[in-house]
DNA sequence: GTTGACAACTTAAACCTTTCAGTATATAAT
DNA sequence: ATTATATACTGAAAGGTTTAAGTTGTCAAC
């Protein structure tokens, strides 16, 4: 029933117990720690020195409410599960928390929860004044988030391609080259029938991934069998299921890229079930260099995607734009190869 | 610039907004709001709707600033790298953004950025009142981070063994007796010279590990050969090293077992480099049963960790601390084997 | 010896919410 | 008819910060 607060007996240092003791108005002892300039430096300096010694730190609640902003941008994370296998959440987190700390600026995330739909988390966050901004990754079409942002205008800044790339800040690689690549590498190796698992269709980057499949198929004279087109969600089960029916076809696919490195882990566990040998009686690519990639058995050829560096500069051009400077997108990155044994028979000893 | 009322963008509604409309006082409408029962509740009902209409959404500065508390609870995680290999601090995230996102708090994620020693961030946290209370994971021998929020009286959960469980809230499973079914089950498999490679020895859980292998290998009368204990961080670099290191003794072990499972797959990594075959001419076992220890080739054997629900439960306990309620401890959680083909050459076909 | 400029402050308002201490009215008890 | 009690509100203060506008004093210029 009591939910008083047991214990704060902490008296907190204010700016009005330092202008009592230096004898000067509040305001003065605000505008000297802050560096305002109508101030004589003497009194800066020892306004500065008694701050010190009485251990003040600013209520930043009250400088928030009289700022009207926060200092902190916001992360929404979807559900995450009990064991996450999504290392790329890992890496965005690892990047915007390691810049903005280094900026002096906050990070609240908060998990998208069932019960409440999406854009009630971000009206949250945005409405109750809890951030500045927002990074939004992995955009997806008619991204209801994306219009939550824009019809607050909200500041944001979008990891990976968003639908109307023109109006949104947002850093991405060239998954349309990505693609690309690994078919061109596959077909080097002989590969005709390329079997693809592409990434759920809602999110705009699988569209990107398939056309990039797409075109280099019909540039080498290959043709496209859309039956050899399977979609997964990020889980090495949904790659397993995926995998599985495209190995049942009647005639298989002698090489599958999988559009994330995750559920390319499920694909090879999926051949393995059926004797076949990776690297060897089929190839395999994955997307994103993950660490599980590097150690699956055998490794994943990929493609390098470095999530941790989008992240951080998402973050610090949110940053920017929250101080009013004019932000644009950087270029599009491109991607690189990585080949490794599950793609590559000459690795295969 | 000019905010008049016809501006098209969207004033924020305020206290003040809603009681000109209801022709009652902010008062009154703040305490219909929160549901006190000193409001009709005709009007009580009549100003949500009219609140409701307005779009109104507190201002969470000012009712902070008024409040003292932020309904947010810290978490600071080490610096995060670029891959960060851990999964441990993913599960962490998880299970504390999950719980709090579900009772209404937010989580404030910073990284303890290097030229900022960690006691800073901490204050900065703490002092600065960005949040009523901190979840700190991993606990070491003399640590600041304890020392910080002890001085503050700071309210706090620990993940994992902190060194005076009688003083602070934690929660953590029991090493001493996962090592000891782990030494166990490799005893069974007979084995007799083990070696192990331990986690840092800052970390209170560090000890607690050894200890479970010194006594079982005393109670099986195998004596300690300290000569095959190494240390190693938490990445595969550290556990190739270690691993080497015990492979080059005169008599190396054959068996390591290794108090994580990511530097256990930098111990088989370097048992596999010297041509040793895991699971039949070296057991390796690890501890936390991480995504990456059932993929590892072979799979490998380890304790069960369920860090997710740790976090989880540390969150709930530390949001019902800071309700007032009387919290305690959890028991420990007795630690389970997973048997995989690293150890176990009934496995192995 | 007035004017103006400038430095170094102070005062008061504002940011928006919650809560404490009243006040006014109606109802019930004596 | 008076007092007590409950209901439904109001006014003002408090929380700590920043800033716009004003004040004071000094010094220089004419």
């Amino acid at each position: 029933m009591s939910k008083s607060a047991t214990s704060k007996v902490k008296a907190d240092v204010t700016l009005k117990d330092i202008a009592e003791v230096v004898g000067k108005s509040v305001a003065a002892v605000s505008r000297a720690l802050n560096d305002h300039n109508d101030i004589s430096s003497n009194t800066r300096t020892y306004i500065k020195q008694v701050a010190q010694e009485m251990g003040y730190t600013p209520n930043l609640s009250a400088r928030r409410l009289q700022k009207r902003s926060t200092d902190t941008i916001g992360l929404i994370l979807p559900v995450l599960s009990p064991r996450s296998a999504d290392p790329f959440y890992s890496e965005i987190l690892a990047g915007v928390t390691n810049e903005s700390t280094r900026q002096g600026f906050d990070v609240l995330v908060s998990a998208h929860v069932n019960g409440m739909d999406e854009s009630e988390m971000y009206h949250r966050l945005i409405d109750g004044r809890r951030v500045d901004g927002m990074i939004i990754v992995r955009p997806r079409w008619r991204d209801e988030r994306l219009t939550v942002v824009a019809q607050r205008q909200f500041p944001h800044v979008v990891v990976g391609k968003p639908e109307f790339d023109d109006e949104v800040l947002s850093i991405t690689d060239d998954m349309v080259e990505g693609a690309t690549i690994l078919v061109n590498h596959l077909i080097v190796q002989g590969h005709k029938r390329i079997g693809v698992v592409n990434t759920p269709l809602d999110l705009v980057s699988s569209a990107k991934f398939l056309a990039g499949f797409k075109n280099s198929m019909l540039q080498a004279g290959l043709g496209i069998n859309e039956g050899l087109i399977e979609t997964s969600n990020f889980t090495p089960k949904g790659g397993y299921r995926a995998g599985q029916l495209l190995l049942s076809k009647p005639e298989p696919p002698t090489a599958i890229i999988v559009a994330d490195d995750i559920p390319a882990l499920g694909v090879m566990a999926a051949a393995q079930d059926q004797g076949l040998e990776i690297g060897h009686d089929l190839a395999v690519t994955g997307y994103g260099n993950a660490l599980l990639a590097e150690h699956a058995q055998p490794p994943l050829t990929t493609i390098q995607r470095s999530t941790y560096n989008f992240a951080e500069q998402a973050c610090e051009m949110l940053i920017a734009k929250l101080k009013g400077k004019d932000v644009k997108d950087p270029p599009m990155v491109k991607p690189s190869l990585i080949i490794r044994q599950s793609s590559d028979l000459a690795l295969w000893l």
